[in-house]
RNA sequence: GGCGAUAUAGCUCAGCGGGAGAGCCCCUGCCUUACACGCAGGUUGUCGUAGGUUCAAAUCCUACUGUCGUCACCA
């Protein structure tokens, strides 16, 4: 046959795109149909709210490789994609682009601002969607799906109606996290706590009785005017007596009472506690505990209302604050504010402070659901990689709140709740309905609020295969197998699928959640916008190539870490990427005048045992590691067993054949390299998919494509454990001479006389005499012996030890004996080190009773070694001497 | 404050009961007709500190110290 070529560089810009689009036109990403137990990944959705980032391009690629070596195996593979509609978030970024045009949302109406909003979704889901592409995920795009499109839309009313119908869904009125900025209640996870810098201000109530005052303590004296108590410990002896009696509100013409509660500590502050509890959760149980009416005394801006004086009437809560306390000073009631350390609440999307507001909103009964999620992971159906997440998990459902669904937004999907103006009838529907069902009017009206994004969220496992139709995809796919992500969407995403899983369709959503590390730049930091440290994973694709980004993320990908990168920590693979690519150009140069011959095991050389045997060992590891989620030890076998094993050694070794070999042998040994490199092409395809299948089309034994091959099998026909011994030795007696040779200086242009002594002939001997013109070429040598009888005079030779032979090169003149004398000395005394510890071990008696018998056994075969070696150095120096 | 993670070569990290490993960096030779994104050779570590368990500990336990992450906060 001809050579085949390939372009001398490797250049992944060449091929990349067009393999992508070919696996898509031949739908090598759609399950295969088969009755072997499928494979199902729901990508977590990205957010329509930008374009993808590093994190999303290590979830990304860990979840293709996961999709490509199980599509490999032959079971029915299904990695289903889609994007989210991020609710707040996506509206944030909508209304930011009104900003800049100067207008607010409400100057578009409710109508145009959503149809707006669709439009930026669509602008970005395309770069998603091409991303995602480029990076070379292999998702089945024939299934993609969108939180808002019309089957999850159908799914998500099901969800609110059915957990309405089953009493998990209520309406009330509570003290809820509210965003002033994005105008919206928050669920108590949507909150982040920070620390601020505040101040602490004391005031005087006044006794209404006129017999003096008492002091309170509080970081927000603008909620005075909501102030319906003062509270103090009933254990606090200081003011027992002052319990029942009222005061008078400052500024207001209130009074109010001091009650007794529990929950205000005595040593904090002065021990008295203004009671709001309109505007502070203790506050509010508080007041519910002793039937207090709240006062609401903030607009929903978060400015103050007509509740408060008229002074402060539309002033911002933090404007009012200074205000406020500057107003209670002129009149003498503040009598002291300090700076003050506190954490406080902050809007997960915009960072605005956090409101406790009093309105009405939405909930899900939270610990039913809880409870079950809870007994899914307590029976094993769900595992944790790493198990460590298993505690955030579980503690957060142990001490679960009840969630606030409802959001006062305009993108997502609108509460299927409707009343009637007439009589006030409430309906909780699936279907739209016409009119009253109570009084048959006409004039009915949708609630305003739209769903928290997460709930439609977490439905996505199942609500994307077709629920609530028990569709042949659902049937097929449903649950899942393995859901990746980072860790800091347990609470929101993770936790929350498992219970709706498990409340709507009686099972776990997936067995094995993969928490991936977070992305984090050389220095440790965030990759942020702000810090501008980020890197665009297109970037890396356009300077490196998708196969490089992936290779170096799984090579990177310990389980349980953060990856730190910069853009050069790609040159790992890319160097990988480039190594294979000139390997594969070499080996197909040489195909030049050969024809391909089947491979016949029974005619293997010890050698091509040994590479066989490596290979069979490394997709073992391999396919453990894959299945085990251990990402970098996929990674790290591959390269090894590539880099290391087959170049180095194999393909070097190959070259004597090639160059001097019979026309027979030549056809052989080239039919081998092509099948090690087909299977090696197979083991490495889910890390490095694109050069992996753009060779694979080139070689002459392949038929079809990489992607849907079968990967490789761990053999017991492919097992040679002895051979893989000689070799290690053969590789021994190379690295003795190249090493001395280094040390000695004696360059490439010099050959050397050198002779092995074998200490027996037995196979091992046998194995370097059959290798033996192998062994001249790798160190260099134009007269090389193997001598098993000590027949042959190394006088003047210089010794090299090891393991079962001694290796003797005749480079006389190029020794400083003295140096040479005394790194052997250094050697022996390191060897003696290791003796003295061994037999100190064998000496003991415990050790002997309890230590495993294959311990004892390793231990008394490293003793023979090292006296072996120590011999052998002895000897060494005397023949030294000797010169 | 609770919980958790982590501390191994100059850097980033594997290893997690029986002779210290990788990648990058560094040093020395080499453009050996696949690759200088390369080849060959080499250097580098009280495996955080102190105890304990064990015949044996980088590996298990305890405490401490540093770093990080989370949850919860008392006005």
């Amino acid at each position: 046959m001809k050579a085949i070529e390939l372009e001398k560089t490797y250049n992944p810009k060449d091929f990349e795109d067009r393999i992508y689009a070919q696996w898509v036109e031949d739908g090598n990403f759609k399950p295969v149909d088969g009755n072997e137990k499928s494979f199902t990944i729901v990508m977590p959705p990205p957010n329509v709210t930008g374009i993808l980032h590093m994190g999303h391009a290590l979830n990304n690629s860990l979840q293709d490789i996961l999709a490509r070596y199980y599509r490999m195996t032959g079971r029915p593979t299904l990695w289903l994609p889609g994007c989210d509609h991020a609710g707040i978030a996506t509206q944030n970024v909508v209304e930011r682009q009104l900003a800049k045009e100067g207008l607010r949302r409400q100057d578009l109406g409710r109508e145009k601002f959503v149809e707006r909003t669709w439009q930026v979704k669509e602008k970005h889901h395309d770069i998603i969607v091409s991303q995602l592409k480029k990076i070379g995920s292999s998702c089945d795009w024939s299934r993609e799906r969108f939180t808002m499109d019309e089957g999850l839309s159908r799914a998500v009313r099901e969800t609110f109606v059915t957990l309405y119908e089953r009493g998990l869904i209520y309406k009330g009125l509570y003290l809820v996290n509210y965003c002033p900025h994005c105008g919206t209640a928050l669920a108590d996870d949507e909150v982040e706590h920070q620390e601020d810098l505040g101040h602490l201000f004391d005031i005087n109530y006044p006794l209404a009785d006129g017999s003096g005052h008492i002091t309170v303590a509080t970081t927000r004296p603008e909620t005075m005017f909501g102030d319906v108590a003062v509270a103090v410990n009933p254990d606090d002896e200081r003011y027992k007596d002052l319990v029942g009696k009222m005061l008078k509100l400052p500024l207001t013409d209130r009074e109010i009472p001091i009650i007794a509660d529990s929950f205000v500590g005595i040593e904090f502050g002065t021990g008295m506690v203004k009671i709001t509890p309109a505007h502070d959760p203790n506050d509010w149980e508080c007041g519910k505990r002793h039937n207090l009416e709240p006062i609401n005394i903030l607009n929903p801006d978060g400015t103050l209302n007509d509740i408060c004086p008229e002074q402060f009437r539309g002033m911002p809560a933090e404007v009012a604050r200074m205000k406020v306390a500057e107003v209670l000073k002129e009149q003498g009631y503040l009598v002291k504010c300090e700076d003050y350390k506190h954490e406080v609440g902050h809007c997960y999307r915009c960072n605005t402070t956090v409101e406790p507001y009093m309105s009405e909103q939405w909930f899900v009964k939270m610990r039913p659901l809880a409870d079950k999620a809870l007994k899914a992971w307590r029976d094993g159906e769900i595992n944790f990689y790493p198990k460590r997440w298993e505690n955030t998990y579980s503690s957060w459902l142990e001490n679960i709140r009840d969630w606030c669904i409802s959001r006062q937004l305009w993108w997502g999907h609108r509460i299927p709740v409707w009343y009637c103006e007439d009589c006030g009838e409430m309906m909780v529907e699936r279907e739209d309905p016409c009119c009253c069902k109570k009084c048959g009017s006409k004039k009915i009206r949708q609630d305003n609020d739209v769903l928290d994004t997460w709930f439609s969220s977490w439905l996505w496992p199942f609500s994307t295969l077709g629920w609530p139709e028990v569709t042949v995809d659902f049937k097929k796919f449903f649950p899942t197998s393995t859901l990746v992500t980072a860790y800091d969407i347990i609470f929101f995403w993770v936790s929350r699928m498992i219970m709706a899983s498990l409340e709507f369709t009686g099972k776990a959503p997936f067995h094995d959640i993969y928490i991936t590390g977070l992305v984090r730049d050389k220095k440790g930091r965030k990759m942020s916008k702000s810090l501008g440290n980020g890197i665009d994973p297109l970037d890396v694709v356009s300077i490196y190539g998708a196969d490089a980004m992936k290779f170096t993320i799984c090579f990177l990908a310990t389980q349980g870490q953060d990856v730190l990168v910069d853009m050069d920590s790609f040159k790992l693979g890319s160097k990988f990427a480039n190594k294979i690519w000139n390997a594969t150009r070499y080996l197909l140069m040489n195909l030049e005048g050969r024809n391909l011959v089947a491979i016949d095991p029974a005619k293997f050389t010890a050698v091509d045992k040994w590479i066989y045997h490596s290979l069979n060992e490394n997709v073992l590891k391999v396919r453990n590691a894959i299945e085990g989620y251990k990402f970098n030890e996929a990674a790290q076998a591959v390269y090894d067993f590539f880099w290391n094993d087959f170049c180095d050694w194999y393909v070097e070794a190959s070259k004597l054949s090639m160059y001097s070999g019979s026309e027979e042998e030549k056809d052989r040994l080239v039919s081998v390299l092509m099948d090690i490199l087909a299977e090696s092409m197979k083991m490495m395809h889910p890390m490095l998919s694109f050069i992996t299948e753009e060779i694979y089309a080139k070689l002459p034994n392949t038929e079809g494509k990489v992607i849907t091959a079968s990967f490789p099998e761990y053999s017991e026909a492919r097992k040679f454990p002895e051979e893989a011994k000689m070799m290690a030795c053969m590789q021994d007696v190379v690295r003795g001479v190249r090493n001395m040779r280094a040390e000695l200086g004696i360059g490439a242009e010099k050959k050397v006389r050198a002779v092995v002594r074998m200490d027996e002939a037995g196979d091992l001997s046998a194995f370097m005499k059959e290798h033996v013109d192998l062994l001249k070429i790798f160190v260099n040598s134009d007269n090389l012996t193997i001598d098993d009888s000590a027949s042959v005079d190394v006088t003047g030779a210089f010794p090299i030890a090891g393991a079962g032979f001694e290796t003797y090169v005749f480079v006389r003149d190029a020794i400083d004996v003295e140096k040479e004398i005394a790194k052997i000395e250094e050697d022996i005394k390191k060897t003696q080190a290791l003796l003295d510890g061994v037999e100190k071990k064998l000496s003991n008696e415990k050790f002997i009773n309890n230590a495993k018998q294959e311990a004892i056994d390793k231990e008394r075969s490293k003793k023979a070694e090292f006296v072996e070696k120590i011999e052998k150095s002895n000897k060494h120096i005397a023949v030294l001497r000797s010169f």
